[in-house]
RNA sequence: GCGGGUGUGGCGGAAUGGUAGACGCCGGGGACUUAAAAUCCCCUGAUCCUUGAUCGUGCGGGUUCGAGUCCCGCCACCCGCACCA
């Protein structure tokens, strides 16, 4: 009566379309339902979806059609995070304009996640490119300028100066820039920040109650955050100036033996009449701005002839200009402490400036030689006159009191964070609605003549910012006086973008950028889930943001995510050839042990199994896959064997076994037998056990466990005589996958039942049917296990005592010593001790 | 350099301090078939003196009746570092 074979090519687009044309997975924000917001990081329209995105969208969709199935009214939408650097690339290199690469990107893409069958609300997707978007976006940001939350001020970006343009750290490749292959400098714009420093205690203390975030994200926010306790005090120097500096560690003050100053504070720009000086300032412009870079940098400094006086000891230190020493950071000044900071320690030693160890783990410790680095930790205070013998904590409060009270430092907070400077010289973004005026100074747009949109007709022929060249664009009267005005020409960061996104999905008005009352029905997001990658950048601009609007009186929302998941990534095998060239997974096979070119039989090397990228050739491409496996197979995959926060590596033997394991479930689903009777009580309650199981499963996003839990039941059917309790398990088995393989399921179920799964209920399990009536107790020797005993749910401890006893392999290993004690735990063990 | 993470069979991984290896993949053996595919059944951590025993969760210590799990110290690999998204 049916076909043996589940065939997704004619299945899979019959639900998809049926799902569309029911609207199923259209949100109402108006219905009576519990609400549930599930949201996955929106993509970037590079051009094709991968294995990650599909990845990624698996697990919410699970999520959202479990959710559905539980009752609740479920906004799970998808847009496109659509400006940004590779369509500007893409223009240079092919010649197409950056919205129409765009544009056609979207559509494929679209069309590929479609054929996955995502439970999607596509009636509210929308691209940060559309005008409108990006038109509330500028209309948010001048409520923040009018707020006092943005400022301008000179930064220092990567200058490629054959290129003439700016870099961004990607394109800066061994300090050289990409194209051109120039060594990369440091150079000095004015540019538009945002004050998330503001935010830094409010960002900081958000985190306790991010309860369902994982640790390591909200500690790897802590640590960028960075909030430190420290002195800020000020150094006599030998030329009647001044020089503040900044330390966490005044407990080690007796140790310092020089003070560094960056190459741009304004110590060192005083000195810089001096040819020796100006040279070294410009030394330090070399390289890139990104931490790495500065921290593995050789450090360098220029002795100066001035001298700062100890605070204690009156000692004059020697100040060098030093490049490891940040402007942005505390004072832009630092006391040198070779013996308890390890980048003093490497600069004191190339210099030959005096190492002292001033905190020891112990008194005998004391004098011990000094190993070859820093001693940054805890212990006592040694060489410090007055600090002698105080611990770490008592002597960093006591400098502090004393450094207050003589009126030259005081205890502060400073912070690691920095504001968020957002100013891009490139096309692709969002305008930043201001306009620079002779007379007026710098003016907001009007909110009225927003949106500042793209000029549509620009050249990427020659590099730099294409608004900046633009024969017409920029050039506008100013809307305060009339007079000749300049357009701001830098766009915002893509970062903003994607920070305030999830509340244009929960609400989309054409007026205003979203509407209070939506926002509160369905924020804040319920589960959100994207790549570890975005654990700091990302998601605290995105807190920021919500922060800052809600500071803004927009609504109440302090944090926009309730629960976080940072998934895995997908990785697959490598393989190359003896030069060292890669070879793509399908132009490889296996034959016998080894690995050959199918081409020619050349040999090949199966290499690392790592993350899918082009370089590697190891990418898949999920189109293929769905072509010859279906949307259900690979969607099984993706929730199999691996915990979704590890990688997954792909495999064709795994995406085999999954199409293997529709069929068996296609096959079972008809087995169904209308006329069985009686019970099967241990099937009964491995279904009922599934039914928990699977949703706690499901609700920890432990998909794997869910997925083997599936297998197990779907065993014991199989193996079960037709009974009425074996039609339930299989009728369970069908709706435990429905979030899971959905178009199997809607197929299947479409031959018992009216109506969609999709809108049908999780099943309900029947508590009295969970409790086993044996268990299975091991029986150790002094911790090794030498029986097992099967035994009624429940047994008293005497019993088991004595059952253990008895075993004969039990007294085998006694052999006659004397029992010492006898460890019971109901219904797990017994350990016999002699 | 700084910060974060991971480590269990041939592979991916299970395991409230309580029977290590659930479940899947690979591999081996068998059934069915003219044959193949598909399907079904069985085996599959290592070693040995094989009715059984010993060893075994990156390495070295410790706590405990009992440690993959807790504590201390290492090693290896991976990720992030503010203009990639």
């Amino acid at each position: 009566m049916t076909d043996n074979r589940f065939d997704p090519s004619s299945a899979d687009g019959r639900w998809q379309r049926a799902w569309d044309e029911a609207g199923t997975f259209t949100a109402d924000s108006n219905s009576d339902k519990p609400k549930s917001y599930v949201l996955e990081m929106f993509p970037y329209p590079s051009g094709r979806i991968h294995m990650g995105h599909v990845r990624n969208y698996t697990m919410g969709d699970v999520l959202a059609r479990y959710k559905k199935m539980r009752g609740h009214e479920v906004l799970h939408p998808m847009g496109w995070d659509a400006f940004g650097m590779p369509a500007e690339n893409a223009a240079m290199e092919k010649k197409v304009h950056p919205g129409s690469w765009t544009r056609s990107n979207i559509e494929a893409m679209k069309a590929q996640l479609k054929r996955i069958g995502f439970a999607l609300d596509w009636t509210r997707e929308f691209a940060t490119c559309d005008p409108e978007y990006y038109g509330h976006e500028q209309a948010l940001f001048l409520d923040m300028y009018e707020a006092g939350m943005v400022y301008r001020r000179s930064s220092e970006v990567n200058w490629d100066p054959v290129d003439m343009t700016v870099l961004a750290n990607e394109q800066v490749i061994d300090g050289k820039g990409w194209r051109s292959g120039a060594e990369v400098e440091k150079r000095k714009l004015d540019q538009w920040f945002l004050k998330i420093t503001d935010f830094a205690e409010d960002l900081l203390d958000g985190l306790g109650e991010l309860d369902h975030w994982p640790e390591k994200v909200k500690l790897m926010q802590e640590n960028w955050i960075g909030k430190s306790q420290g002195l800020e005090f000020s150094f006599e120097l030998s030329n009647g100036e001044k020089l503040p500096v900044y330390t966490t560690r005044p407990d080690t003050i007796f140790g310092a033996s020089f003070c560094a100053i960056a190459a741009d504070h304004p110590i060192s720009q005083g000195l810089a009449d001096d040819p020796a000086v100006a040279a070294f300032i410009e030394e330090c412009k070399r390289g890139g701005t990104t931490a790495a870079a500065l921290e593995t940098a050789e450090k360098l400094g220029y002795r100066t002839d001035i001298t700062a006086k100890h605070p204690f000891t009156g000692e004059p230190l020697p100040v060098f200009i030093a490049n490891f020493v940040l402007m942005d950071y505390g004072t832009g000044a630092v006391m040198g402490v070779p013996g308890h900071d390890q980048r003093d320690f490497e600069f004191a030693t190339k210099y030959d400036l005096p190492i002292q160890r001033v905190v020891a783990k112990d008194l005998e410790s004391a004098d011990a030689p000094m190993g070859d680095e820093a001693e940054p930790g805890d212990g006592v205070i040694i060489h410090s006159d007055f600090l002698n013998g105080l611990s770490v904590e008592h002597a960093k409060a006591d400098v502090i009191n004393r450094a207050e009270d003589g009126g030259w430092g005081e205890g502060t907070t400073v912070w690691r964070l920095r504001d968020w400077g957002v100013s891009r010289q490139r096309y692709w973004g969002t305008p930043i609605p201001f306009i620079h005026c002779e007379t007026c100074g710098i003016v907001p747009v009007p909110k009225d003549q927003l949106p500042v949109k793209l000029p549509e007709d620009v050249d990427f022929e020659t590099p730099g910012n294409p608004l900046e060249r633009h024969p017409t664009w920029k050039h506008v009267d100013c809307p305060t006086c009339g007079g000749k005005a300049r357009r701001e020409t830098d766009t915002l960061d893509t970062f903003t973008n994607s920070s305030w996104y999830f509340l244009r999905f929960a609400s989309q008005p054409e007026d205003k950028p979203f509407d209070p009352e939506e926002i509160a029905k369905w924020m804040p997001v319920e589960h959100y889930i994207g790549g570890i990658e975005h654990a700091i950048l990302h998601l605290l601009y995105a807190r920021f943001w919500t922060r800052a609007l809600a500071r803004l009186g927009k609504f109440e929302v302090k944090e926009p995510f309730a629960s976080l998941f940072t998934q895995g990534m997908v990785t697959h095998e490598t393989y190359s050839l003896g030069d060292g060239s890669w070879l793509s997974p399908d132009e490889v096979r296996k034959d016998g042990a080894d690995w050959i070119r199918i081409e020619d039989g050349a040999p090949v090397t199966a290499g690392r199994v790592v993350k899918m990228s082009k370089s590697k050739k190891n990418v898949v491409d999920p189109d293929n896959i769905i072509e010859k496996y279906g949307a259900d197979s690979v969607r099984w995959f993706m929730l199999s064997d691996s915990p979704p926060e590890r990688d997954l590596p792909w495999s064709e033997a795994g995406i085999e076994g999954c199409w293997r394991f529709v069929q068996r479930l296609w096959r079972l689903f008809d087995q169904i037998d209308q006329t069985a009777t009686g019970e099967d009580k241990a099937l009964a309650r491995k279904a009922h056990q599934a039914i928990v199981a699977v949703a706690e499963d499901i609700e920890a996003l432990s998909f794997n466990k869910a997925v083997a839990r599936i297998y197990e039941l779907t065993g014991a059917a199989e193996k079960a005589k037709p009974s009425e309790s074996r039609n339930f398990a299989i009728r369970t088995i069908l709706h435990l996958i429905a979030p899971m393989m959905p178009h199997l399921a809607e197929e299947a179920h479409a031959r018992m039942a009216s109506g969609l799964i999709a809108d049908a209920h999780w099943p309900e399990h029947d508590e009295a049917m969970l409790v086993e009536d044996e268990v299975t107790i091991a029986v150790q020797h002094k911790g090794k296990l030498r029986d097992t005993l099967t035994v009624p749910k429940g047994a008293s401890k005497e019993d088991l005592e004595a059952l253990a006893l008895a075993s004969e392999k039990v007294q085998r290993s006694i052999d006659g010593a004397e029992i010492r004690k006898v460890i019971v735990v109901p219904d797990r063990l017994v350990n016999i001790v002699t």
